[in-house]
DNA sequence: TTTTGACATGTCAACTCTGACATATTCGCG
DNA sequence: CGCGAATATGTCAGAGTTGACATGTCAAAA
């Protein structure tokens, strides 16, 4: 028997199931509205292609998570507009507690460990070219953070404060991208040290 | 036909076949000892199970990239050791220079995303406990960069550089992390906004 | 008017990755 | 002497993920 029929309640999911349920607390979607949404700003930390939602969200709905109401669609098939049950959300509720576990997986780091098998000025003008996207786009999320601020939405009461908290991340790891980036080219462009350019430490918020 | 039969010298191998001609250019190796190296520091950002290993040795030795060297081993098999040929070097060479667009995938932003679905205070604890996790790592990290340096692995020409600058990235994500969980459980534990506390920016050095 | 793009849902083959199963020696510890 | 851990190599089922194929409407731009 396959490790997620729907006939108990206890039943487990995967996190691409998790993902459309978070992406439902929201507001009700179709399939493709789904694929869309996970684009910004979530799609910078995780992604799926319709090919991969239809049938997940099939999945949920016979496990009771999501319930759809169908319509007449533009295309041969009826168009499904899915909603969170109360099981979702307790589910998605359970799930959000659980310590992650998972490692990220970075091919930048990966290349950067082989640097010295690399033509140093070839690699030095990759990292260069990864500092200088990264820059920019850094400086289209900070108009984005300040855009949300503007609405409010850096309150934990905010219903989409999660969109904040998601960006903030964001604009962390490409901040860390270009500036790591921008090291390792100076480093292989002049073929010695570069010291680091470390932050000095912000004030202690207490945790 | 399958997309890398290695009849042919313009074979594209998979992300993982990379990453093991990565390693072996630290030195030859046998499958259990590059599942080892997988660890530290590379495995900060790349991992695999010996059962993915011992699959991809044979393809690359299949292509033509790695050359093993057989010897009685202590199971029911010949020990395999593994060296990087002349073709894998260039391969590896070639991919090197290959700007990556793969998006990382993480968990705690995902579930970040939906933090005001669950209960406040157990998210709270949640964020509170990855940042104090995050912040002994970084801990380990700053001291195995400091001895790194003392060995003068910072000198890009030193044949360890990679590794230097593998986990220098380790040490700004954990840096990143921490004060991002931080700010995440101070908020959702005050239920108010509370500023992120994002550090001066640094000199600038050129890129 | 034609064509492009958005809306909308699905299947399928292939590849990636994990976890469990399987086997056998050697070395150190109690 | 027995036990566990480390060394060492493999297979296999199943879940996760991608890219291509397939279908059809409607509105706006060229």
């Amino acid at each position: 028997m396959g490790a997620r029929d729907g006939d108990d309640s206890a039943t487990a999911g995967s996190t691409l199931g998790y993902a459309l349920l978070s992406l439902l607390t929201r507001g009700p979607a179709t399939g493709y509205q789904l694929a869309s949404r996970v684009k910004a700003p979530i799609g910078h930390f995780w992604t799926a292609k319709h090919s991969q939602i239809y049938p997940e969200l099939a999945r949920l709905a016979a496990a009771g998570w999501v319930r759809a109401a169908e319509e007449a669609g533009p295309g041969p098939r009826a168009k499904k507009t899915y909603e969170l049950t109360p099981d979702g959300l307790a589910a998605l509720r359970a799930w959000l507690v659980v310590p992650p576990v998972a490692q990220p997986r970075s091919e930048i780091t990966l290349k950067a460990y082989a640097a010295n098998s690399g033509d140093p000025a070839a690699m030095a003008a990759l990292y260069g070219g990864l500092a200088a996207q990264a820059a920019r786009t850094l400086a289209e999320y900070e108009q984005d953070a300040a855009d949300m601020r503007a609405q409010g939405m850096d309150d934990p009461a905010h219903p989409r404060f999660g969109n904040y908290a998601v960006l903030l991340m964001g604009l962390e790891s490409q901040r860390v991208v270009q500036r790591w980036s921008a090291w390792l080219a100076a480093s292989l462009d002049g073929g010695a040290p570069v010291p680091y350019p470390h932050p000095p430490a912000p004030r202690d918020n207490g945790y």
